[in-house]
RNA sequence: GGCGAGGUAGCUCAACGGUGGAGCAGUGGACUCAUAAGCCAUUGGUUCUGGGUUCAAAUCCCAGCCUCGCCA
């Protein structure tokens, strides 16, 4: 029976460009497993797609005199073309501005509501009298209350730090047309996490052996010390999704509450596109279905607690709602690999300051396996993490192109030259070749372990490892002198150099996934390792929005096939004349890419 | 303010109670198939600070400092 995974990464806010931050931090984490599990022959499904509502991209709109709506189908297509460039291989990377998302929405709060896990409080916010309308808090300056600075922010003083309770603000002030706002009473609905509370915890318990614990200390910590709140889940605001009440006009779903809700609408939108409106159920219902969410940390408690709560409290009302005969409540999350934050050159990212590496703008100059070397090296798995200009140089020149590129390009070329073009003929081969191919073969295990539990820079550490350790066995054999002395000899160390480069390019390409397809493709094997990434619009009641998609059909991964093992090379095959798959950096890159940080562009 | 994560060689990280390790950078050496790459050897550390427990602490406990995240 074929595993299905669920590849789950979270939904880009869609008022900003991605930057490396982003694409270390859960796109390309979320990749790399995706690829490892689609090579293991694994039925995976890896899914994302652009958060389109709340208050943040209202602000962004009116800052830029254009439509929410504008803005989310600026940014939208943007993230399609860096995946695209980057090998981000999502099998669906939608929006939540779809019809579709909208109705899953509208059901799970409906399936909750039935459950008797919504409940609704009254509170007063600031509303506007000139507009008509409640006014989000960051909306809202005056007064802070505490330090006396005129232009705090309701919810927020920049000046003396804290954050502030909205109503207490001083002198308060509409931010959209000066106008003087008032108290007005505003009814809103709240998750009840305190009454499960007891489930969420059975189901982080459950996980204790293998969550990272930043990941476990923050869900199950505050449960045990201070125990958990309602949570609001609507927001007076137009730009989202309406609560699907009478009454409740103007009122729309949070946009943190509704947009975890993409992990499961976007499988469901897949399935409706493939003509296989069940398949959902594949990721969502089967109980042995694992689930990965890559996040950043700060998303930890929305995926370890929140979104595991809307999920029990669904029980399997959805799975009814969605017109199953025989209703199944749907799957937890397996794990929630959070990353930390990764900052640039000792200062934290922003995008505001220009002070970024924006993954487009980063493409036009870098290889994508470059910036994926790099950024797989450094990833905030335990820690937060620098990007360096110096570091990316050295990194790619001394490590990747040195040991791994290198070495692929010494092999073939002088294999190419002697050989005809063809793997040597090896005969018997000798014990010393047994031995590396030994060690060498011994990494499908002892990396696969490290990639089930998403430790991915010690894996690819270990790829790099052996790849040394086929360096270090060319010297001992110097294939160069025996080529002069006995031409068998070098067959030998020759067809098991090539060997060991074949089993390494399995083993790194779920990182370097344009370098093992050149690869495999300079070894004449017939079909691409993974499939091809395309993009369509599609439209519905909502308007049009674009998908990126995966066609996997000439790809030699496919579900049922375990494409992760020492495959035997054949000898006097015919191979292509090899080019350097990775290219050598200049230094002075260091210098013109830091001359760029902090520059206003645009 | 509350909760949490992290602070180990210049950089990225590993050791998580038993003589502080790896890769890269630095330095020295022999080689030449290769993108002047590869190989061998080697320099480098009051493990944030101060206490404590222990025969033994980077590791456990207490206090403090710094960075980051979440919540109020």
């Amino acid at each position: 029976m074929t595993e299905n995974i669920l590849i789950a990464v979270a939904w880009p806010y869609a008022n900003s460009d991605i930057h490396v931050g982003n694409i270390t931090g859960s796109h390309l984490p979320g990749d790399i497993a995706a690829r490892y599990h689609r090579m293991r022959g694994r039925n995976v499904v890896m899914v994302s797609g652009s958060d389109s509502h709340g208050t943040a991209i209202t602000i962004k709109a009116d800052q830029m005199g254009k439509t929410p709506e504008e803005i989310y189908k600026h940014y939208h297509p943007r993230f399609i073309e860096l995946f695209k460039k980057l090998g981000i291989s999502y099998d669906i990377f939608t929006s939540t501005h779809t019809e579709n998302h909208f109705e899953v929405a509208q059901k799970v709060f409906l399936t909750l509501l039935e459950n008797g896990y919504l409940k609704t409080f009254v509170s007063r916010q600031w509303f506007s009298p000139t507009q008509g309308r409640f006014l989000p808090d960051r909306y809202v300056e005056g007064t802070c209350y505490i330090c006396g600075n005129t232009d705090a922010r309701s919810d927020q003083c920049e000046k003396c730090g804290h954050e502030l309770e909205a109503e207490k603000l001083i002198n308060p002030r509409s931010k959209v047309d000066g106008s003087t706002p008032e108290l007005r009473e505003t009814e809103h609905f709240f998750l009840d996490l305190s009454t499960l509370e007891p489930q969420i915890k059975d189901f982080l318990k459950a996980r204790e052996s293998y969550w990272r614990p930043n990941v476990l200390r923050q869900s199950l910590g505050t449960i045990q010390s201070v125990g958990l709140k309602p949570t609001s889940i609507t927001r007076d605001l137009d730009w989202g999704i309406p609560v699907p009440l009478e009454d409740w006009k103007g009122k729309s779903l949070y946009v943190w509450f509704e947009a975890v809700m993409g992990y499961l609408s976007s499988v469901i939108e897949l399935s409706k596109l493939n003509g296989r409106e069940d398949a959902w159920r594949d990721w969502w219902i089967d109980p042995k279905a694992k689930a990965f969410h890559f996040i950043g940390k700060d998303n930890i408690t929305f995926h370890a607690v929140t979104w595991p709560a809307e999920l029990l409290g669904m029980g399997d009302g959805f799975d009814r709602r969605m017109g199953s005969e025989d209703p199944q409540p749907l799957v937890l999350p397996y794990n929630v690999p959070a990353n930390e934050f990764m900052n640039l050159e000792g200062r934290k990212i922003s995008g505001s300051h220009n002070w970024a590496v924006w993954g487009l703008d980063a493409l036009e100059r870098y290889d994508a396996d470059a910036i994926r070397f790099y950024l797989t090296s450094a990833m905030p798995e335990q820690r937060d993490t620098d990007w360096d200009w110096e570091e990316f140089f050295q990194r790619n020149n001394n490590e990747l192109v040195a040991t791994w590129g290198n070495l692929v390009n010494r092999v073939l070329s002088f294999t190419y030259k002697h050989f005809e073009g063809r793997i040597p003929t090896p005969g018997q081969l000798r014990e010393s070749d047994e031995e590396l191919l030994k060690v060498i073969r011994a990494g499908f295990g002892s990396i696969a372990e490290k990639m089930e539990q998403v430790e991915l820079k010690a894996a690819l550490a270990e790829v790099m490892s052996l790849a040394g350790e086929v360096n270090k066995y060319l010297d001992v054999h110097a294939p160069w002198f025996e080529i002069k002395t006995d031409r068998d000899q070098a067959a030998k160390s020759l067809y098991t150099a090539i060997q060991a480069i074949e089993w390494l390019k399995v083993m790194s390409a779920p990182f370097l996934p344009n370098t093992s397809e050149r690869l495999h493709e300079l070894l004449a094997h017939d079909k691409p390792l993974f499939g091809r990434q395309y993009s369509c619009s599609e439209r519905d009641a909502l308007g049009e929005h674009e998908v990126l998609r995966l066609d996997n059909s000439e790809a030699e991964c496919q579900p049922g096939q375990d494409i992760w093992a020492p495959t035997v090379l054949e000898a006097g095959k015919a191979f292509n004349q090899p080019v350097p798959l990775i290219k050598k950096l200049d230094h002075k890159i260091v210098e013109e890419e830091r001359a760029r940080l902090g520059k206003a562009s645009e």
